[in-house]
DNA sequence: TCTGGGGTCCTAGGACCC
DNA sequence: TCTGGGGTCCTAGGACCC
């Protein structure tokens, strides 16, 4: 889906239509501490972008507010409303593909081999495009290709309202140009790592031979060996197990208050025992928490469990038990402040 | 300039077992 | 006194994705 938060928000408020839109974090006037999810394409205009923290966001509106330009509509994320509008789009989908997969919530893989040719296949997207547009006021962009990654790529070089049609000949016509970073796998990080090597695009990275790579980059570069080659055999499939349940928050100011920490850590605890509670799942086996400091250092501690656990109490005192150490002065001699904390349950026992 | 929250997968070292 | 090789599980950290 093309902007996918935003444009929800634009279909359930007409009052939006036209306006520079960001969903994310409170801006709190300048002082909010996260970052922007999705900004619609008139905020981008303005330079706004995913990922974007929210105070730089803020202040570029205000900027744009001065020159006699729209302010940016500020919005919270609000999942209820996405699930919903994803719920709906999945149903659509479904009616025109035995197989779907639901990658996030505004992904979706769907397997339409059995139309044989690659024509048929974009007519039956263009009609897909349209009734999504037509039902739920929204576009999406589309990727058709001979597997996952191909059509991945090729739905993400058109957006918004794009579609792309790559088939087996035209694979690496069309990935040789692309610049790395097109390539799923490859973040940040190894990017740095490449260009350092004076490789920049898919044509560069080709050259580079699989020892190397996985020299390098481990099991990840064996993996990007195979996909600058356009080569991908990873299944469309319905269901995909949940592997964890957590939730971590962001102080509004860093923070090294014992009770405060301590009732968040409380608190965050019974909020991942009700979504456990809710889940399939019986017991859990494994617990982590996460602790983040002001210079953003951050550290997890876990403890894995002989026995599984269903009991909010006891899930409460091994997550304080787990915190303790972290609170001991000496653990922390420059007394960093904490900004971040969460917890988080693993190894889940049906 | 200041960096969210929900996840998955991989790596490396150490303990332990046979 | 000095010590192999195969394997599993646990812990901690890091990269990545949306």
């Amino acid at each position: 889906m093309d902007a996918f938060f935003a444009s929800a928000e634009e279909v359930a408020t007409p009052g939006f239509l036209g306006k520079p839109i960001a969903v994310g974090s409170d801006p709190d006037n300048g002082k909010g501490r996260g970052v922007v999810s999705t900004a619609n394409y008139k905020a981008r205009e303005y330079g706004i972008h995913s990922a974007m923290p929210i105070s730089i966001a803020w202040r570029i509106s205000e900027r744009a507010k001065e020159q006699g330009k729209e302010g940016v509509v500020f919005l919270p994320v609000d999942f209820e409303l996405y699930n919903r509008v994803s719920d709906n789009i999945l149903r659509i989908i479904k009616k025109h593909s035995k197989v779907v997969e639901q990658a996030s919530i505004d992904e979706f893989y769907f397997d339409l081999s059995f139309l044989k040719t690659f024509k048929k296949t974009e007519e039956e997207c263009l009609r897909i495009k349209e009734e999504i547009k037509k039902k739920e006021k929204i576009t999406c962009s589309v990727g058709i290709g001979p597997n996952k990654l191909i059509s991945k790529i090729a739905a993400g070089i058109n957006k918004p309202n794009g579609m792309l049609v790559i088939k087996d000949k035209e694979v690496h016509k069309f990935l040789n140009p692309l610049p790395i970073r097109e390539i799923p796998g490859i973040g940040p990080k190894t990017a740095q790592r490449l260009y350092a090597m004076e490789v920049q695009t898919i044509r560069d990275l080709i050259k580079v031979n699989k020892n190397q790579l996985k020299e390098m980059l481990g099991k990840q570069g064996e993996k990007i060996y195979y996909k600058v080659r356009g080569i991908d055999d990873d299944p469309v499939t319905e269901y995909r197990e949940v592997k964890s349940i957590g939730e971590q928050t962001t102080f509004d100011e860093n923070t090294l208050d014992i009770k405060l920490i301590c009732d968040a850590f409380t608190n965050l605890s019974s909020d991942v025992f009700e979504r456990f509670k809710e889940s399939k799942f019986s017991e859990f086996k494994n617990i982590t928490i996460t602790v983040r400091f002001s210079d953003f250092e951050t550290i997890t501690s876990s403890k894995t469990f002989k026995e599984g656990m269903k009991d909010k109490k006891k899930m409460k005192i091994e997550v304080l038990k787990l915190v303790l150490p972290f609170l001991d002065r000496r653990s922390n001699p420059r007394h960093k402040l904490i900004r971040l904390i969460g917890v988080r349950v693993e190894k889940l026992v049906k």
